[in-house]
DNA sequence: AATGAATGAGCATTCATTCAT
DNA sequence: TATGAATGAATGCTCATTCAT
């Protein structure tokens, strides 16, 4: 990103501290809801000002996206290059990934609802680096499979189920709450791995009586949309 | 003969394909980003038509809201109910709410993203049944502990790490794809019952082994942000 | 005002009820501020069926315009044409234009607020019969003064403290009140005549007493914007 | 020398100007038939630059009000206060009030107009402001009445009068016209002292006669809209 | 005689952005 | 560096009016 030429020392300083109360005012109302005026006043800056730090406001939301982006692929290459076995790198990688949504919550807020705002070329970056991560984490997914530790998974719905079990912990988690990244990680592990795993003790009628339910109790429909049918009288 | 006055019979069928309209565009381009010229050039329809049929913007998202929330509430407390065991009710339930999903993707994507835009007695409402909804599913885990199926789990974490599992799941999936609700309901209960249950398979030493790592290498913190130290060489 | 032809024998009836109707909106919330749709509403009749009755809105003010201003010039001429003295001519007439101030409060509401919404050619109609009616007064006052029954009054100036204090009433007045017609034309009249008498029992010092006062207290100058001046410390 | 946040020198000057051009459209076209784009053309500005300087439209209303009635409220207190006899004062308090008609014609064109079209809180205070004023208009004819100059009045009678005769006057008054607020006033005041005062010097039969024109006369009513009843040929 | 439906212009207001100073 | 001032397009919404039925 090009800057423009002769800047004092303190330019990149502020530029940064803008962009940070851009990434708490759009996560507290959202990117369209907040306007350049908002932004102006919680920096304390008339809007002239703001614009010679800014480049526009679509750039904000490249900034703060991939001050998230960048550092998460980052890290999330090094450890899954480690020489470890896959599950501890999986279980480092959910650590990394909870940590950066606890530490940087407004930025993934952010990252996480807006980034259909962006127009195609930065979009497509964007979504460039979210496909490299899923990747990452697909590749150790396949790993504890290869090796027998996980049970024969469909490695794309696994992923995804990791991915799921993690990214929608922006929606409710409080930073200072009584949780932390590392406890979170554990948990979410704990679940995967051992729902993940080979050994086959899984509660093991509940899906044909999950089918009976369904064939015997046409009335009641899992369908939330579907007509309520009056329960056949049995014989 | 003189119809009584208010609208005629084809009002609400269209005042419903509005909606369906609204949803679709919404989901797009978020609900803030469309503007109701947007919506009155995809229904076809001027401005000021488009108001014959509608009362606010803003009530558009209160109905695709209640579209989607109100069904799945009343499948879902029909479901907790029944007489049966907590693990089915729960397999049950997640195929409810993944149906809807599948069903109503656009308004599910609006549901989830821009309930924030609601004003404050609809938010509270909406909030409220969101919150109805969680109790449902806590209850059933709840039950699930007691009954010794599950081992013993903070009841408030399972029940996010069941909706994470489920609701992020609208980010990604493709109602014609290849996987269809009961599908993906029955591998998410997969790997959820297998997780929460009693039996005690885990894979044992992941948590010393990550414990380990973390003593050992300070120079690869998990935090993306942090630093990164040159790899001590151990002697 | 051409009426469409081939009308039933209610039309006549209802539209006058429109005209009524919206007379009574219209002076409660302003021409401007009134809808098609609130006089519909209150009328009981959907927008369109509405214009099968009215030729437009601007014509409602016309029909109400001269609701008002018709029968009061008429009887206004046939007063001033009596063959009785002028100060019971100007006493009859005062009644005359109170009674339909008071019987007809929201027209008249209409007629002095909103005339001016009236285009070209309306306008000058309007401003033509409020031209006739100031004639009337002049030449009633006029009479007065040859007669001697008043004092040399500048008889535009006369007339218009004769208009001034009857057309204000409708500011203030309440049908129902305490006050009629009759009674406030009464004591109008005795101010007036008595202020416009000849015999010269005025209060003759009052002038040179304000003019006084103006000369030698600068610093409390009449108009209410002049700067204050700190009042002078006399010697 | 960085100036503090906030508006430039010239900011409350034009700020000014514009509410001057607000208050001459809005008595020109009345203040809901004036649309925010004829100020900015009035005024040469666009739309968006007029919002940088004004509120909202109401408020602009609300200014013009506050424009007219504060001095004048407050010059009135001024006057009703001082050391003088009554009708002096009356007389100085008609001139004030007359002042500021011809000064500010158009501020009170709206003021007189347009005040209804402001909401609950600020109408309020207007009409709140317009009662104290009425009251200072009370207190001195209520002392003129007790010192014994004025004749037995009803309090609010004498002052609706007093009030009609001034307030009306915006209707017609054209401030570079051949008379001035001086001259009006003494013209007013004359008129009213004479009708209010003491002696009796009434022209005492024309209720009588009045009185004796309505009784044999029932073909020609006041009431404008009465039947016309052809005159019976007297015996 | 009356309706529901549609229109297109207009409304007050907000916004991202620019620029001379 | 930072400001105040300006712009023009867009926003959600209302309105008087029309018209086929």
């Amino acid at each position: 990103m090009p800057r423009p030429p002769g800047h004092g020392p303190g330019f990149e300083v502020r530029r940064q501290k803008i962009i940070d109360v851009a990434a708490s005012l759009f996560a507290e109302q959202g990117y369209a809801a907040t306007s350049i005026n908002d932004l102006g006043r919680a920096v304390g800056l008339a809007k002239g000002a703001l614009y010679y730090y800014i480049v526009s406001k679509e750039n904000l939301l490249i900034e703060i996206q991939s001050r998230v982006m960048r550092p998460l692929l980052s890290r999330a290459r090094q450890i899954a290059e480690l020489d470890e076995d896959p599950l501890l790198r999986l279980r480092l990688l959910s650590e990394s990934l909870l940590t950066i949504i606890f530490r940087r919550l407004d930025h993934i807020w952010v990252y996480e609802h807006d980034y259909r705002s962006l127009s195609g070329d930065e979009l497509e970056t964007l979504l460039g680096q979210r496909s490299d991560f899923e990747h990452l984490v697909s590749g150790l997914l396949a790993e504890a499979v290869d090796q027998g530790i996980f049970r024969a998974l469909q490695p794309r719905l696994a992923t995804l189920q990791f991915l799921n079990l993690h990214n929608h912990t922006y929606q409710w988690v409080r930073p200072e709450g009584q949780w932390d990244a590392a406890f979170l990680s554990r948990e979410y592990c704990a679940t995967l791995f051992r729902g993940f795993g080979a050994s086959d003790n899984a509660l093991p009628d509940v899906e044909e009586r999950a089918a009976a339910f369904k064939r015997d109790r046409p009335d009641l429909p899992l369908d939330p949309e579907a007509e309520w049918t009056p329960a056949a009288v049995g014989g």
